[in-house]
DNA sequence: GATGAATGAGCGTTCATTCAT
DNA sequence: GATGAATGAACGCTCATTCAT
């Protein structure tokens, strides 16, 4: 039986090099020996890479999914479900850095596009946790009326950019200045 | 001699590829048939790939800076100027989608994070207009109280995913829309 | 204890593969699956794909000679013999196609000239019903005064080549033909 | 320009490899060694293996039409047509015996196959020499009444089979002996 | 100065074989 | 004895770069 164990380290390998070096600079080879496994091995587990590259990114969408729905509840204000995303956005992110370089290069990539794509356009069975505080946001007009996606854009825009420059080191993101920066983001969609 | 048509064909025929298939999906051997050059050729222009890109990414920021900056003075209010830079951004990333593809490309890579830390740590000449405007927003109290980076990330995020999303085809940004934005952005960064 | 019925699923299965793939289109995972055994259990059975593929020769040949000498007498008349011959070759490659395939594929590689080498250079203990008949041909003068080795190419050079057309689906070999066939190639024998 | 001899040299190479060691016991960087040349160069004459197969056959079997045509007039009776093919065919792989070993794999794969089958079952310009011997034969009543395609296997499966010994060293084929086969399977298709 | 044929290191992937269970 | 997960050498192929013309 194939070990949950050895599919973990390849992950685990997987993800930190090529956050760190991008798809391309991340060669099969060298996620095995990182892995500490052969590099066959990946192939019993993984297609190919692009599977690899692709599943990859289910598991972490899932991972953070999970994370940032602790604790969430569509019964509370609008305004307190936004912070609430918002800040475990910034926290998971911060303690997961690497989760998030390699969610930046697969957005930026032919598989985020088709990805992207497929999501938005295609028949998803459950709605998707932000579309629907930004459905609730608007039909209680708390937040301005503009397309959901453009709100989605608005709240969680800066969180990525300014997630990119603290993983760079140019400024450090503490739990006071999370909360500023959502409060910030707040004032860009509330009505 | 060295002829500045034929750099500039190398330029155009780089940016249009890579923008559509990312830097490990435009050979150069690419590059020069769509620039109409030999495969030499390009090497007499440029040291190697990765010079290339750099270049290219150089290029790119120039000819940005002198796009929004026309018709852009220092001596009017903050707000006026800010909705100035966000609105020509967006009408140049508009205009120019590859440009736009190019800069994500560039920023999420090695290539990116290596000149972003030059230029924020590195000794600049020249004051850049964005930090100017935000120190200067500070300095007569209209802008909250943050950070310039983390200004810099609340003004521009959502033009940076919002015109993701408007590329690949889920938006659609027209002018309403782009000042509509520029708006909200306003309301985030605005004391 | 090794069991016989193991041994030949999988020699089932590897006739049937490399006949329809090839020798390197058939991989011995896709063997084992098919022969309904783990990968590592072949090798218990065959020392490895050589041995397997060589075995499996003189499986096909033990058959063949079984199915052709059923009703063969070397007292009957060389004629007689000649025909007797001919038409069972015929009759069991029609219905055993994948015999024929494999035959060929192993007849036209490093392995079937080693064989080839072995059986007409080596040591053979018992006389090949084949040498056998072209001798007692000459010994009348029945035959052709040529080598044994010509008269075989001669009498089943013509079965070899239809019968690949009749298995690509050329012709259609049925037993008038298979008669008609065997006529011309006697013609080209007999004295 | 990509010079015709390198081309020359990589045809040369493979065809010898892959005569003595079979499709997959040739392996590219082997068959660039063996022509001087890189490893990546065949590629830049042939797109890829398959390619380079295929191409390798259509050249041999150009160079075997060119050779038994030579002399070789459909004025002539068909019992010299036949006698001038058959023995130019010999002539040819006893001369060229890589020739032969190649063409043999060829035909006995998945190439060879398919290729037939368009041969054929396609629609081809200009008539085949052998068809067209054996139509001429059956019209002037001077071949047995069979299928053309029997009348070929009769008349050059023999041929094959003891080129095939004759390769191996088993039998020696000489001008004699050519002469002795050639009219033996004449016998075989002369009504 | 310009070319593009030539290169070979390096990639993703396969598969015969091994060995711990 | 049987298994199949694990292995890594070896394959076909790509492409940044060089250099003779």
């Amino acid at each position: 039986m194939l070990k949950p164990d050895k599919r973990d380290e390849i992950l685990r390998a997987a993800i930190k090099l090529i956050a760190e070096y991008g798809f391309h600079g991340a060669p099969m080879a060298m996620i095995a020996v990182r892995a500490g496994v052969g590099a066959g091995t990946i192939y019993r587990y993984f297609e190919n890479k692009d599977v690899l590259i692709n599943e990859l990114y289910r598991e972490l969408e899932d991972k953070i999914r999970k994370y940032i729905l602790s604790g969430y509840s569509t019964e509370r204000p609008i305004r307190e479900r936004f912070v609430h995303l918002n800040t475990k956005l910034f926290r998971f992110f911060i303690e997961f850095p690497l989760h998030f370089r390699y969610l930046e290069q697969f957005h930026n990539s032919p598989y985020g596009a088709a990805y992207r794509r497929d999501k938005i356009l295609g028949e998803s069975d459950e709605k998707d946790v932000f579309m629907r505080l930004f459905e609730d946001g608007l039909a209680q007009q708390v937040m301005k009326d503009l397309p959901i996606l453009i709100l989605f854009c608005l709240s969680f825009g800066p969180l990525i950019t300014s997630m990119r420059d603290h993983i760079l080191g140019f400024i450090s993101l503490d739990d006071i200045m999370i909360e500023r920066i959502t409060e910030a983001c707040w004032d860009g969609v509330k009505r």
